[in-house]
DNA sequence: ACTTAATAACTGACTGGGCGGTTATTAAAT
DNA sequence: ATTTAATAACCGCCCAGTCAGTTATTAAGT
């Protein structure tokens, strides 16, 4: 806890290193751990200081304030994800139903099984205090991956592969167990581990897409 | 602002009035209300004091601490309801699947449409903070709700109603978007108001047990 | 190579305000 | 007159934000 600040693997020759590149992704991290934990009022600075083995100052040097800090969390770390969703289904080649079973799976893959899936947490937790980044999620998160997904189910009914239903309150269902399993792991999963997310997010998919299938179809 | 304290119709004659009984739910009512908002942290006793109409000591003629203000706000709310819903699936007479779509449909009645609603994102939100209080919530009312879908969904695949599956999981994902609406509502909903949710929940009940039937009768 | 000067990353003690909690006092009720 | 609900001024801790000083690093000079 003293010493700190050395790449993995040397000896602490020295109290602190200069280290301007790495620090930013750092910090990030270490705030969005604690945010994550504790909320945003509840974290205080020196803690995640303490985390990003730096002093408080120094977050000073890479950030104008606590809130700014809040704000880098949510707006980095996110993009690359929906960047990365939009190329797979573009990519895609197969049946829709296939398309979004791989779209649910890999998404907690990538997010729901990494740091990032307590972002959702976060952003519910603090929305009341964060209107302006409550509305920024909504704009370039929720409905961007949305529109993915709506895409893909209208796509589905046109080609007769899924019933005729309203494709945005569609979207919203075969989303929201991602969502409540990614907040759920990071609040109540600690005194309720019922099972590992995979089998719950499969049996979602098969009632879901046995559910919404044109009939045609019956995958026992 | 200054003058309060009197029920409702009544000339401001006195500068406040002594209510020992009624205190205690205002408090509770308040302190429910910003606690969803803001947060426990964010939330501060003299708000809450100002919004039950009363100052911050009077707070302490009724609790202990900020903290007791928050075990009470939860503890107190949710038994009834519990018992309500045990009622109504001991006394129901009718098939299981009517019996699962009245308890979601009426859940979103008496607690989504309330001020109830705001419960789940409370304690997402301070899980972190609360750990002995998210046990007793998963304890006493997760686990308890959960026991009743587990029993009517176990009960639905004995009587050859619903194909079988793991009702655990099965209790989960029919309960998930109503936690998911929920939260919604107080966190993300202003910046997208996607219709109302009884619509939402029709869908997801239509898929849900479209999905999970055992085939024989479909409702269309 | 070795010393020294200049720069910039980093530290940690400090502060000012805000908020949880207390208490001396006031006023309603009986 | 006595009791007690309620107040509002008060206290002290905590923590976001600051800044004067320290140390690693780099560059220039010899």
């Amino acid at each position: 806890m003293i010493f700190c600040n050395h790449t993995p693997g040397e000896k602490p020759s020295c109290r602190w290193r200069r280290r301007k590149e790495a620090r930013p992704e750092e910090i990030i991290d270490a705030a969005l751990a604690l945010f994550v934990e504790k909320g945003f009022s509840a974290t205080r600075l020196d803690d995640v200081a303490k985390r990003a083995g730096i002093s408080k100052g120094t977050l000073y040097l890479y950030f104008d304030s606590k809130e700014a800090i809040f704000r880098a969390v949510v707006e980095t770390l996110i993009g690359p994800q929906l960047q990365q969703i939009e190329k797979l289904v573009h990519d895609f080649e197969g049946s829709n139903q296939a398309l979004l079973r791989q779209l649910i799976l890999g998404w907690w893959r990538n997010v729901g099984e990494t740091g990032l899936s307590g972002i959702p947490k976060l952003i519910v937790s603090e929305s009341g205090n964060f209107p302006e980044l409550s509305e920024y999620f909504v704009k370039h998160v929720v409905k961007r991956m949305r529109k993915v997904f709506v895409g893909v189910l209208e796509r589905g009914v046109a080609a007769g592969e899924f019933k005729p239903c309203d494709a945005q309150v569609a979207a919203r269902l075969l989303f929201a167990p991602l969502v409540h399993a990614a907040i759920w792991k990071h609040s109540l999963q600690p005194w309720d581990d019922t099972g590992d997310v995979p089998v719950y997010l499969n049996l979602h998919l098969d009632i879901f897409f046995n559910g919404i299938s044109s009939g045609a179809a019956k995958n026992e």
